[in-house]
DNA sequence: AAGGATATCAACCGCTCTTAC
DNA sequence: GGTAAGAGCGGTTGATATCCT
């Protein structure tokens, strides 16, 4: 048995919205707001439509300081990279984007974006045929037909993503890349003083952050003045007191980020790292890493990296909880 | 000019999450 | 703690517009 509908299907109205039903929903709205309950509102303004349909209709057109259409390249670049942070959370990403829909960005995203990036990466595979080590992972043992759309999409953006800010080399496997670690997150793995770490580990278990893992991390960061590839506003949220080492709730992409690495990472996010068949001791890329680290200047670990910005900051952390981090 | 193919985007569907009781 | 109902979300559909041959 399922669940009753919302409402009387047979008796509401589908399809486009009329200009009468568009004025008689923002007058009412206008004037006495929704009143919390979406399924009655119709059935008081005699609209002849479900209550979702008319929550969408206000909130995707009706509402005041919609845009439509003329997506920026700021904006572009803001959806690329939360998308390849977080996937197709459309809300959050939309959350980030003022007066933009979630409904909008995911078509813009699906008909235009996405078309426009990948296009422009198969282009640029057609004129390099050396394959870097983060196609490697694609075409090794990890096919392409082993991996959901969803993450072989993103993969391939992120590649791309790449591939425009350093064509010799890969995110993965190059910690110039990487930004810094936060102070406090270093601090956390570094004191030698074992209840400030137990205290620092009640603070990111919820995050997902086994700090037992982080020590192995730390082994990089060491070598490197004290500076790892972890950085994270994200953290710097959970760790800052004056939220109560939880977020802010009108924050919500770090409620979202949270309850990411509550969960263990996002439904997406370990997905693909299923798909990857990552192991917990994350030895696929750690190889790359230690290879490349000892052919890199150490100096560069401090360089402020073309990652080293909020968001990005975000898509490291995840990426990272992704493939290094066991799941708590 | 016709009509088939493709692109666009508003709207719907069904699911999960949240909240109130 | 369990349940029901509403809210919210992401995926998908379908009507329309535009492009291409």
């Amino acid at each position: 048995m399922g669940r009753a509908p919302c409402c009387d299907k047979a008796n509401v109205k589908k399809g486009p919205w009329s200009p009468e039903e568009d004025v008689k929903l923002k007058d009412y709205i206008d004037k006495y707001g929704t009143g919390g309950n979406w399924i009655a509102l119709p059935q008081k303004i005699g609209l002849k439509r479900c209550g979702k349909s008319c929550r969408l209709r206000w909130l995707n057109y009706l509402r005041p300081n919609i845009k439509h259409g003329g997506f920026s390249e700021e904006e572009d670049s803001i959806i690329l990279n939360l998308y390849i942070s977080i996937g197709s959370r459309w809300s959050i990403i939309a959350a980030q984007l003022p007066g933009r829909t979630d409904n909008d960005i995911k078509n813009y995203w699906n008909t235009k974006l996405k078309k426009k990036l990948l296009g422009r990466q198969k282009q640029m595979n057609r004129q390099d045929s050396i394959t870097n080590s983060n196609e490697n992972i694609i075409s090794n043992n990890k096919s392409p037909q082993n991996m959901s759309n969803s993450a072989l999409e993103r993969l391939q953006l992120h590649m791309q993503l790449q591939n425009i800010q350093s064509p010799f080399s890969s995110f993965y496997n190059n910690p110039i890349l990487w930004p810094k670690l936060h102070p406090l997150l270093q601090s956390t793995i570094t004191t030698p003083d074992q209840n400030s770490k137990l205290a620092f580990q009640e603070i990111l278990h919820p995050l997902g952050v086994n700090v037992a893992h982080l020590n192995n991390h730390t082994k990089i960061a060491e070598l490197n003045n004290g500076v790892s590839p972890i950085y994270s506003d994200h953290v710097e949220q959970a760790l800052n007191p004056a939220h109560g080492f939880g977020f802010s709730q009108d924050l919500e992409l770090d409620n979202h980020n949270m309850d990411l690495m509550n969960r263990g990472g996002s439904k997406e996010l370990f997905q693909a790292g299923n798909e990857f068949e990552l192991t917990n001791d994350s030895s696929w890329w750690s190889e790359d890493v230690e290879l490349e680290r000892k052919t890199m200047s150490l100096s560069s670990w401090g360089s402020t990296s073309v990652l080293d910005k909020t968001t990005e900051g975000r898509d490291i952390l995840q990426d990272y909880a992704q493939m290094s981090y066991h799941r708590v």
